[in-house]
DNA sequence: CCCTGTCACTTGCATTATGCAAGTTAGTCT
DNA sequence: AGACTAACTTGCATAATGCAAGTGACAGGG
């Protein structure tokens, strides 16, 4: 079945997670603070399937937490922006970023020389 | 197909929203630091389906957010408290909160002896 | 003792969402 | 012309979500 809505929730937590309250979106949020815009950015950088990610840009966009726009007419392509909506979230993922550095540090050690 | 796992993934952020990337675990877990511990007291507040619920809690108590502790032997009876780890978590909801009151204001109006 | 009620759950489906693989479109480069 | 690139679709198989209804253990009242 569809998923609840919490759109018109009362709660400003529950609105907020109505339309950011998947994984991916936060991890596509998080990637366009570190300076992602283009389509396979994101792809390659998170291992996201293209179809999930067309998907995600979408409700982002429709969100308001990105901006989808033209950067070149003779092939058409585009680059999906932050909006001020957009750097707005970025306190969440940091602390988000910071919950997990405590409390679930990474186990698997790699190479030095792959890590970071 | 199963969900892709973050679990042992680079990014804090990513191995955080392994554990409680969906709405309800977070809105339970704000419920929880309200103060509610009682399945029913979820259930009622959030409106979730007692399945979901019981999944849920579970996931959250094997992410060590919450601990299930038996509160009547006669009949018996758990209730779910935040622990130590669940306590650091508020930050990233408050961030939320802040985040959701600022950029989806509430668009129905309810009777003012209604609100709050 | 039987009935009603409470709390904390299950079980059974129907409907969505997610994910992998493969194909497509429009143009550029050599 | 043929290879390549960016940004997507399309087609399924499998997992997650949600509603409704049922269950087990006990308390209290008549």
């Amino acid at each position: 079945m569809r998923r609840k809505s919490f759109a018109e929730n009362r709660c400003p937590v529950a609105r907020t997670l109505d339309r950011v309250g998947d994984p991916w979106s936060m991890l596509i949020l998080r990637d366009a603070g570190f300076g992602s815009t283009r389509f396979d950015q994101f792809e390659t950088s998170l291992g996201i399937a293209p179809n999930m990610l067309t998907r995600r840009l979408e409700s982002l966009v429709e969100a308001g937490m990105l901006e989808r726009r033209l950067y070149s007419e003779k092939p058409p392509r585009h680059e999906y922006v932050l909006t001020t909506k957009g750097r707005d979230f970025q306190p969440v993922l940091a602390a988000l970023k910071d919950f997990g550095k405590q409390h679930y540090p990474q186990t698997k050690k790699l190479p030095r020389k792959l890590a970071r």
